[in-house]
DNA sequence: TTGTAGGCGTTATCAT
DNA sequence: ATGATAACGCCTACAA
């Protein structure tokens, strides 16, 4: 591979100047440009990057975690970031923390080691406290789905209150009053945020949210079904099921199908985050869209912004979420 | 950020000694060992792993490309790789293709200009003569989910062939006997496989391929949609659908029931791949499981071998899927 | 076993 | 506008 001593060799110019012509910040001549850039053609020469970083102290690269690779949620929101920092040409390193305090420090630690420019995490099983700490390091860090007021500017969130009062009311304005609500974990911070939400909506229609109509679950899909088993064991006939996301929705779908419940006729349920797989149940799940996508896209700006002082971005770290109507809600009348 | 310099002042050793213990290939005694953990730990000294780099020329980080990174199908995938590169200490640099030829040669550009110390790739659009190229390049590559016989060694594929075969058996054991099948796009290696191993499975139960059996879909939901539809409109009574993979089963599956066929009676259903959503559709879906998992770790494997001389590793280039049953077929009697 | 010194391919600070 | 030249932080023959 060429180096950019022989370009300019080549070129018949310095060193410097050939720098200079690659990261056309200085200005160079035309005449002197032309030679450096007919050598660089001729010699096929591409810049080392890793030399680049090792003395611009920049590496280009940003360093991502998230819970795990599979699962239609964290794809959609690498798939934001990733588009956008790529058309930057930066890159993407991935790591993820499986929901474990000490894998998730472990992969931080990972992505720092590899000098990365900025960090963007999605975290969901580290202290605040630490999280603040690491916002106040000299490392850049984006935090996604949390807010804590000390480090507020590095966080994107979502208005979960928002999206569980659009949920409940989606079911609440097709005239249902009584309705199941299914529970996220009650330490993840959203799962409380939605509960509060739905039990606006609720107030709204002067309905209540006892203690019965009330599960907690796992956010996945037996979750889902065991809430549903819950409020079936208890004879508790509920005419709508909320579910704080889309796996426990599908989990109690399939339960009450098994258990010989018309969908969304005996029983309209409603989920959260419209995962892509939402539309591939039937019938077809509607649910609160969880606009990660976006999300990632701005977290990916943010760091653009900050690190790389690109210019004209446009910074939200609040996002509402929207209900999508699809069909697995009935009317009552 | 201390460097190893001061470390070595510290320690009261030279640099290469401190060199030696980071990188401890060479002999170093325990004594001198102890006083060099200590200054390291003492001013809290990370080597620089790009000043490694540039001075190794290794970057101990691989480059991997996917088609997208929502999707469950890569999502296992990328899982697959990164738990076990992460385990070496390796780091993975991630990009997409997006099934576009030019989209598919920028990524690949993209992770060489990053030095990238090897490459996994699933590609779908670009050329065989392309892969040959640069399997044959200075840049050792892996190759998922192709088999390309010049470059064989560096290819990691499915039998999809068997899997066209376990397919068409779950329906033809069932008593089956009028099987639509909905195949992939005509131009893609895997959907020819898996047609010439459904037709085998046909023969052996003296069954035959009908063109007014077969429909050629695009391997997303609406090739479902649109096969299972062709098959109605034109009266063909089939009893089975052997779909060339998930997706276009639960694109048929919504739209059978949208059409008031009883799942599973009246219309027995077959995947392929086995994706996560696959049992959250109802009734869960019968399917042929791809390790995919399983096929990433090995290419990790693979580059774990040949860049990093690992030993030890059991190298596998074929993977063998099978079926999985759930509730998605019936027995005619 | 340990130390010396040159080199990896750039960028950046001075001069000129 | 261009050219020397010193970093950047580490690895690795070669020597001792």
């Amino acid at each position: 591979m060429a180096t950019i001593y022989e370009v300019s060799e080549l070129a018949g110019v310095s060193l410097a100047t050939v720098s200079r012509v690659i990261n056309n910040k200085t200005k160079v001549s035309e005449k002197t440009a032309k030679k450096v850039h007919d050598a660089m053609a001729q010699l096929n020469y591409r810049p080392n990057s890793i030399a680049q970083s090792l003395a611009s102290n920049r590496t280009n690269s940003i360093g991502l975690m998230v819970t795990g690779l599979n699962g239609a949620f964290f794809g959609q929101m690498m798939a934001g970031i990733e588009s956008t920092l790529r058309k930057a040409g930066k890159h993407v390193i991935i790591t993820t923390g499986h929901n474990e305090e000490a894998r998730e420090k472990d992969g931080i630690e990972f992505l720092k080691s590899r000098n990365c420019d900025a960090l963007i995490i999605h975290v969901e099983a580290v202290s605040n406290d630490y999280l603040i700490e690491l916002c106040q390091g000299d490392i850049p860090v984006i935090v996604i789905g949390c807010y804590i007021d000390e480090i507020k500017q590095h966080c994107i969130e979502l208005d979960n209150e928002l999206g569980g009062y659009l949920a409940a009311k989606a079911v609440l304005e097709e005239g249902h009053r009584n309705i199941g609500y299914i529970s996220g974990p009650e330490n993840k911070l959203d799962a409380q945020q939605r509960l509060v939400g739905h039990q606006r909506a609720l107030r709204e229609y002067d309905c209540k949210l006892g203690a019965e109509y009330f599960y907690t679950g796992n956010y996945i899909d037996t979750g889902g079904r065991d809430g549903l088993k819950h409020f079936l064991d208890n004879k508790q006939s509920i005419t709508a099921l909320v579910c704080a996301n889309d796996e426990m929705a599908s989990g109690a779908m399939t339960y009450a199908r098994d258990h010989d419940l018309e969908l969304p006729k005996e029983l309209s349920v409603v989920g959260f985050d419209n995962v892509i797989f939402a539309r591939h149940i039937y019938p077809q799940l509607t649910t609160v869209d969880n606009p990660v996508y976006e999300m990632g896209m701005m977290a990916a700006n943010m760091v653009l912004e900050t690190v790389y002082q690109q210019q004209n971005l446009k910074i939200q770290h609040h996002f509402k979420p929207k209900l999508v109507k699809r069909n697995s809600v009935s009317t009552i009348n």
